[in-house]
DNA sequence: GCCCAGGAGATGT
DNA sequence: ACATCTCATGGG
């Protein structure tokens, strides 16, 4: 057993109920999910971040985006209320820094979908494409490999309810498998890699913001969905307009943390925890 | 049955 | 550049 840390973090929050990711399962109270090829059972204690795994103390601490100042962040937007009010209903919030493959594959399948279908979705590609990961607490499967995408038929994805994102996971898994330079968007200017994301099948500027936000380190995107479309207004006195407007606008007035913000508003919208 | 869900793509103006 | 339509699937 290893300790993680003592931050004030709601790990069920942050990797179960916050629609950033979708293939970790609870037994026991403890969080389980492959993380860089390796096992990983996460829980807290009395306030301690606990784990048992193979990976080093500060993969983990960087997936759960410990080393950030959330505290700070309801200050940085104090003259938006109703943001920094979001920001303060969800104290153990984290916006997690996701393998960008794995945060592509999700938000291709989140397309015009739920969150518990994602979430069936992302489980049945795991279970039937990933590799499995014995442990003392049962078997943890690992995302799917682009290369074992690329060569999956559309027909055999669709059997298992992904709908017509089928031929969106195999046109993607195989441009990746092909040499798609995923592992450059971190560095890229947020336009540059946007619009790299965006020649990939399936992925339009909400797949493509939510890529760069939860797979790229790239805090400045501000994905609009339904729910953020609906508050975005609000919440900074805008006029109604297109998502792709919204988006900009929020990225301007946010600056560099807007997507971090975003992902607050996103929750206290979905769960209406707060108005509008 | 209709409407909705962390939308994208194709088509038409 | 913008509006409209369709695309599976499961739940309310």
């Amino acid at each position: 057993m290893m300790e993680i840390g003592n931050e004030c973090v709601d790990l069920r929050l942050c990797l179960m109920d916050s629609a950033q990711c979708f293939h970790w399962v609870e037994r026991d109270g403890r969080f389980g999910a492959v993380l860089c090829g390796e096992a990983v059972w996460i829980w807290q204690e009395g306030g301690v971040i606990c784990a048992e795994t193979d990976l080093p103390k500060d993969v983990l601490r960087r997936y759960l985006d410990l080393e950030r100042d959330y505290s700070a962040l309801a200050e940085e937007y104090a003259r938006f209320p109703k943001a920094a009010q979001a920001v303060r209903l969800f104290p153990g919030m984290r916006v997690l820094n996701q393998p960008a493959w794995e945060a592509l594959i999700a938000f291709i399948l989140s397309a015009n979908n739920n969150v518990r279908r994602i979430r069936n979705l992302v489980t049945a590609l795991c279970r039937g494409y990933g590799e499995a990961k014995e442990t003392a607490l049962g078997t943890l499967y690992a995302f799917p490999k682009p290369e074992v995408l690329a060569r999956c038929g559309a027909d055999e994805l669709r059997a298992l309810g992904v709908g017509y994102r089928d031929r969106y996971l195999v046109g993607t898994a195989r441009m990746v498998a092909e040499g798609f330079p995923l592992d450059d968007l971190r560095g890229m200017p947020y336009e540059d890699g946007h619009a790299a994301l965006r020649t990939l099948p399936g992925v339009g500027d909400k797949v493509a913001d939510c890529v760069q936000l939860f797979g790229c380190g790239q805090t400045e995107a501000y994905p609009v969905d339904v729910w953020i479309e609906r508050m975005t207004s609000a919440v900074f006195g805008l006029a109604p307009c297109s998502r792709q407007k919204l988006g900009a606008q929020a990225r301007v007035l946010l600056g560099g943390h807007a997507g971090l913000l975003q992902q607050f508003l996103f929750h206290a919208a979905r769960t209406g925890a707060m108005e509008l």
